[in-house]
DNA sequence: CAACCCACCTGACTGC
DNA sequence: TGCAGTCAGGTGGGTT
């Protein structure tokens, strides 16, 4: 799935179709995806216009005018894939594609999601409920915006046992970074992804805030990394997978020292990483 | 609490 | 060609 730079793609992607657009009709091809899709209120959203397309952690918020301004809250899982279709009011739909689950007719744009393996979401806030939502309660810090530093990787992690890059990934902590972000965050910063948290020196802090910054901010500009099924808005390809340094470059040499790339598994997850120079 | 581990689901790929 | 096994970008919930 998308992580944060691919969501953040899809967003900027989706922003200028949607913003201002009246949504005149939805359909629901089924009625749960990971949880159940409460129809009434997506239904709710008819008659109401697009005011933002926002983003927080790797949820898109569709922000709607109207009585207590309401948000379509949408995950893409693992396999999601949004598109948009611009069309003219009057054409016929398109037929649904395979594991096309629902979409938004906006008149001349069409919104589809589509999600093979359903562990995205959907679901419906009103705006003065959103940072309450049982799904955006107790996110964790934004690593692209005010508050994420050196200091605060040092804060998280005291004292904590776990692994470098299990906290990297743990989103009540720190928001957006998934297994392939985390793995090349921990390459930039030359830090062992298997190393425990509390271990990391300050200079060590600072370094992996820089190179979590820098490999998300890398990876919006290049429209996100795209290889197997996750594509942006208009099919166009991201193109940040040949900019990758580790992730799934087993056994290739470290562009850095050239060593083998190492993977190693904790749970089903593969790490990639290079023991020549991560410490 | 913290730190694992698994399930949820489909499809692509590998090796026999 | 077919079939079984493995793996894939997330994350809430259960267990230790």
């Amino acid at each position: 799935m998308p992580e944060l730079p691919e969501v953040e793609t899809v967003r900027r992607g989706a922003e200028p179709h949607l913003c201002g657009r009246t949504l005149c009709k939805v359909e629901l091809r089924r009625d749960d995806l990971r949880w159940p899709i409460p129809r009434k209120l997506v239904m709710g959203l008819v008659n109401r216009r697009c005011t933002a397309v926002e983003r927080r952690s790797k949820y898109l918020l569709l922000r709607f005018d109207g009585p207590a301004a309401p948000a379509a809250i949408v995950h893409l899982g693992m396999s999601g894939r949004l598109f948009i279709d611009s069309l003219q009011t009057h054409d016929v739909r398109p037929e649904w594609r395979l594991h096309e689950h629902w979409r938004m007719d906006f008149g001349e744009r069409l919104l589809r999601l589509v999600d093979p393996r359903r562990f995205g979401a959907l679901d419906v806030s009103n705006s003065d409920a959103l940072s309450e939502h049982k799904l955006l309660r107790g996110l964790g810090q934004e690593p692209l915006e005010q508050g994420f530093s050196g200091g605060f990787l040092q804060k998280i992690s005291r004292q904590r046992k776990l692994s470098v890059k299990s906290l990297l990934m743990d989103g009540r902590l720190l928001v957006g970074v998934g297994n392939i972000y985390a793995s090349e965050a921990c390459f930039r910063a030359s830090v062992r992804p298997r190393r425990s948290a509390g271990s990391l020196t300050f200079a060590e802090c600072d370094a992996l805030a820089d190179a979590v910054r820098a490999v998300l901010t890398s990876a919006i500009a290049h429209g996100g990394t795209s290889f197997r099924d996750y594509v942006g808005v208009h099919e166009d390809q991201g193109f940040f997978a040949r900019e990758l340094q580790v992730y799934e470059r087993e056994g290739e040499p470290c562009r850095r020292c050239n060593a083998r790339i190492k993977r190693t598994t904790d749970g089903a997850r593969s790490t990639y990483w290079c023991a020549g120079c991560q410490r």
